[in-house]
DNA sequence: TTTCTGACTCGAA
DNA sequence: CTTCGAGCCAGAA
């Protein structure tokens, strides 16, 4: 592809959509894959324009594997459901053995 | 052009 | 240990 002609969401969108199954990151690791390590609100910001497009947005989290964001998907409880569907345990919004599930897009990329 | 906003993060109290 | 505040950047109005 072409990175200089994609937008900031569209390079985040790239990097979101090879977040494997079962696993889940953080704002903070996709901005700093970007090389934005301090735009990890324009992750999120980013993650408004996922809707309609191939982005699995419930495998990104807060770093604390919070679901800061389910609030934006139809129900309260979606966004946990659909990461408990993929193996991944969480309780209250919260994500059980982060450290297990997270994916590092720097590691893999 | 200026202003405002946000699905975050980190450091300090 | 938990809670609170300020900084940050990109995009839309």
């Amino acid at each position: 592809m072409k990175p200089e002609t994609l937008s900031f969401f569209e390079r985040v969108y790239e990097v979101a959509k090879q977040i494997p199954y079962g696993r889940v990151t953080s704002y903070g690791a996709i901005a700093r894959y970007l090389g934005a390590a301090r735009s990890a609100r324009m992750v999120g910001y980013a993650m408004n324009g996922s809707v309609g497009k191939d982005i699995p947005a419930h495998r990104v989290v807060n770093r604390k594997g919070l679901l800061t964001g389910k609030q934006h998907f139809e129900g309260t409880n979606l966004m946990q459901q659909l990461l408990e569907s993929e193996g991944i345990e969480v309780i209250d919004s919260q994500i059980k053995n982060f450290e297990k599930v997270f994916w590092d897009p720097a590691e893999h990329l």
